[in-house]
DNA sequence: CTGAAAGCGCTTACAG
DNA sequence: CTGAAAGCGCTTACAG
């Protein structure tokens, strides 16, 4: 059987009370005691059952983690590695744990997410992903559940979040094209149910408003476009007139896929074609021509949004409820 | 306070036994009892509290997963994201949630380990990866839990594992290349402390000994070297006496950077030189050219490994302690 | 500073 | 088919 906190108390000669205030380094404990109680412990080799310990202490010393359905949609998987990488680092030196969930389909995340908080069986969520109208972040509202945002809401301001300035990033993507002599910038989007889409979009078009340019929708190419038939949308880009000179492309991923249908029509980067894509994919550096990207800090990401979480479950004060990490533009060879 | 399953038995007008005989869709209860028990667990919202489930069941339905430190350096970012779900999937599906655990170092691995075995927090546990002499492996081992590594331990043939057969699949590839022409054919290593890269290392070596042929050390690429400078190393190489005219090269990341190094000192692919990657990353298809990979199905590591897992905590027999994911190549313009 | 007792929310032989 | 009782391994007022 597995050694307990009574064969721990027996073999010390104290009672079981004393032994869990030792383990929870209680004070009100003599230093003598609590020495022969961990000589014990060690001896033992006792390891304290969490779940009794979570069970009367009503607390589970976990966080749970959504992964959002569709990982593959979403360019999520350096995301995702990344991100996690920063929250278990977070939640490790805290003591918590990382549990991950997932559904494929809103019903099944919300049935997920229903029997994480009902069933007590962790303490806070952290969600990866913010959808319009996402009825998980309503749920956890409503339950009044700790958990924060990786994104945002734009319906809910007042809920925990961490997330990057996207519309400011995308603004600054596209004003040093625009100072590098750029006029004619277009945009291509991921798929336009997701927050941070829009977000880079507006940037996008405020720094062309700003230079008094108003992008027709010809300079517009859609992330779905691109993933049924890359090369055919990237032709008829190339083909309109008055085409752009150069690319904003919401992720990395997609603007590979640009880059070789590019090339395959004879069209050389950034010669005829200035690309600057987002979230910095290892692999951006290494193309031919390296991708001009913004390292967005995704594992800084993560880290915040454990960190914003934990004080949230501790009830500690939380002065900013939406967190802002910083990006960081790297020009390459595709946008010089 | 929350909703037990005494605040159901008074509603229902049954005992806690009842309630609890409905949940776990015990036999021996009446339709019209489990009938009603439902309906009043509907109404009241209520959800089974896992802890004092756990605590009682001596089960955790819980299975952990061990991230390697140093994700980065051994390729693992999109494997992490893929096998992860495929993990997930099989858990999900048979009732078991997912634990995230990781370590900075391997002492650090052990004590996270021992503490989620020592402190009952999983029923099971998988291992990404495979160095020479893992200690955690022998940990697992030696305190008989049920765990499964994906990868093989050399000296540990009958723990279970699930696994690519590394050994052939680097024998294929190399056997495509020589059979499209190529004799002089190199090798582009990953870190030399992973199983993987002596397997695969092996598979490259049987093929050319089958076709009479002798690698001189000059046709081995070592990943430190192309991690520090690719290009210096790619040079060295392309410059050598001899010179390969292909590479096997042990993950697309790497097969990125040299390629791009090629195309820095002019030479072109796979003109002056073939190169097929592994692991089949999203964006191989899209670089220029487009990268030959092995598809090792990283999804179906995932799958498999908790189905393996879940046996053996079950206790059910297990016919087969190594499980083989089959690789399939996919030859693109990179070797063509 | 320490102990005896009650309780966290469930399951499971043991009876009937 | 159902209930009363004991127990999983811990914590935490309540006393002293």
């Amino acid at each position: 059987m597995n050694i307990t906190i009574i064969d721990v108390a027996k073999k010390a000669g104290v009672s079981p009370s004393t032994v869990s205030r030792v383990i929870s380094g209680s004070t009100r404990i003599s230093a003598a005691t609590s020495q022969k109680v961990k000589a014990v412990m060690e001896e033992l080799g006792y390891h304290p059952n969490l779940m009794a310990k979570n069970l009367v202490s009503r607390t589970t010393m976990t966080i749970g983690l959504l992964l959002p359905r569709n990982a593959d949609e979403a360019f999520l998987d350096i995301f995702f590695s990344e991100v996690t990488r920063g929250i278990l680092s977070k939640a490790t030196r805290a003591g918590y744990d990382l549990l991950l969930k997932t559904g494929k389909s809103e019903q099944e995340e919300l049935d997920a997410v229903n029997r994480l908080v009902k069933g007590r069986r962790v303490d806070g969520i952290i969600l990866l992903q913010s959808r319009l109208d996402d009825n998980v972040i309503r749920f956890l509202q409503k339950e009044k559940f700790p958990f924060v945002l990786i994104g945002r809401d734009p319906e809910l301001p007042d809920i925990l979040t961490v997330d990057n300035d996207n519309v400011q990033s995308a603004y600054d993507v596209t004003k040093h094209l625009l100072d590098r002599g750029h006029s004619r910038i277009g945009y291509a989007s991921g798929p336009l149910e997701l927050v941070v889409s829009a977000d880079r979009h507006e940037g996008y078009r405020q720094a062309l408003s700003e230079a008094g340019i108003e992008p027709p929708p010809g300079w517009f190419v859609n992330a779905e476009l691109l993933r049924a038939d890359s090369t055919a949308a990237v032709r008829e880009l190339m083909e309109s007139p008055g085409r752009p000179t150069a690319l904003v492309v919401m992720d990395d991923l997609l603007a590979f896929g640009i880059l070789n249908s590019l090339s395959e029509l004879g069209y050389s980067v950034p010669g005829d074609m200035a690309v600057f894509g987002f979230n910095d994919n290892p692999m951006s550096p290494l193309s031919s021509p390296p991708v001009s990207s913004v390292d967005i800090g995704v594992y800084d990401l993560g880290l915040e949004a454990a960190g914003l979480l934990l004080r949230s479950i501790k009830g500690e004060p939380i002065e900013q409820r939406r967190v802002i990490v910083p990006h960081r533009l790297i020009p390459r060879e595709s946008s010089t």
